[in-house]
DNA sequence: ATGAAAATGAAAACCATTATCAATAAAGAT
DNA sequence: ATCTTTATTGATAATGGTTTTCATTTTCAT
């Protein structure tokens, strides 16, 4: 098993360096807490989360890191209207994963999917297309999201 | 010309009604100001409009109406990712009227299209039924928004 | 016209996010 | 290991869109 605990530089310090930013304890953690969940969190759940073990790192930094994280493409910004914004890694050692969403709008539950973004990925690239040439608008990105009731709020009287 | 300026009941005083709202100056106000555009107003854009005409109603009423007509579907409530929530009708006379957005990440001009491509038709039918089969999830609407550069924001600098 | 209930406006409160700024810590050089 | 530069941090205050509060006004069925 190669490389499973070694324990060697995390992948990411190397992003950080690439962008002549400096690798610090805060930075460390909050890409840490972002690297073991496949949960939306908010930039208060990371604090939170982040503030058992360094109680001393303040919301400010986690604010600060979450910009720069997202300026520099390593986590995803999300708002799925509830009042604060998600935040969720974008890539991990093995390469990007970008997906779509399904929010239910009776629990604000968060579903990822990916397994049909491969039959989705030929539509969508000829939607984009079709849209750039009719509107000549250039798409560099795109926003996708599916609302309604999950499993058990169906279930729900 | 049936109807063109026969200055009868708006159709939408029938939907408050229906609703066990009462029908008052500021909702007219602000129902007039919503059907007369076709840009995505902010509240405080409706409030300077309605303001010219009425200057005595406040920017809380507002919110307090556009929150119920988004509650009772006649007014979408969209986020394109400047601080301020947007509105825009659902609907007109002549029924829904159900689009999707190009959001120019230069300007914050964003487009509306309704004639959507096919491929695009293919790719919700066929996402959204695999989805709701696979999740379980009962999908009752959707979010698509494409960003990008308008025509203009490419041809600068 | 009357009166109960709904709706309104002014002001204060909310609350997620940002800006400020003095203190601290990272990293290259010595 | 120490020094030096400067990015980074944390406490605090400020911001700004949206909500609450509550006394006053308006709607509309009677
Ligand atoms: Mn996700
Ligand atoms: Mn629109
Ligand atoms: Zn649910
Ligand atoms: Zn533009």
């Amino acid at each position: 098993m190669p490389g499973r605990k070694a324990k060697g530089a995390p992948w990411w310090q190397g992003r950080f360096r690439g962008y002549g930013y400096r690798m610090t304890v805060p930075r460390e953690a909050i890409v840490g807490v972002l690297s073991e969940t496949s949960k939306h969190l908010s930039a208060e759940d990371i604090f939170l989360e982040v503030h058992k073990v360094y109680p001393s790192i303040g919301l400010t930094t986690i604010y600060r890191t979450l910009e720069l994280l997202v300026q520099m493409g390593l986590v995803f910004k999300f708002d799925f209207g509830d009042k604060r914004a998600r935040y969720e890694l974008a890539e991990g050692p093995k390469g990007k994963r970008h997906h779509h969403h399904l929010v239910c709008i009776g629990c604000d539950t968060v579903i990822d999917y990916t397994d049909f973004i491969d039959e989705e990925i030929e539509l969508l690239g000829q939607t984009e297309k079709g849209l750039s040439k009719k509107f000549n608008f250039k798409i560099t990105n795109h926003l996708i999201q599916f609302y309604g009731l999950c499993k058990r709020c169906q279930n729900k009287k």
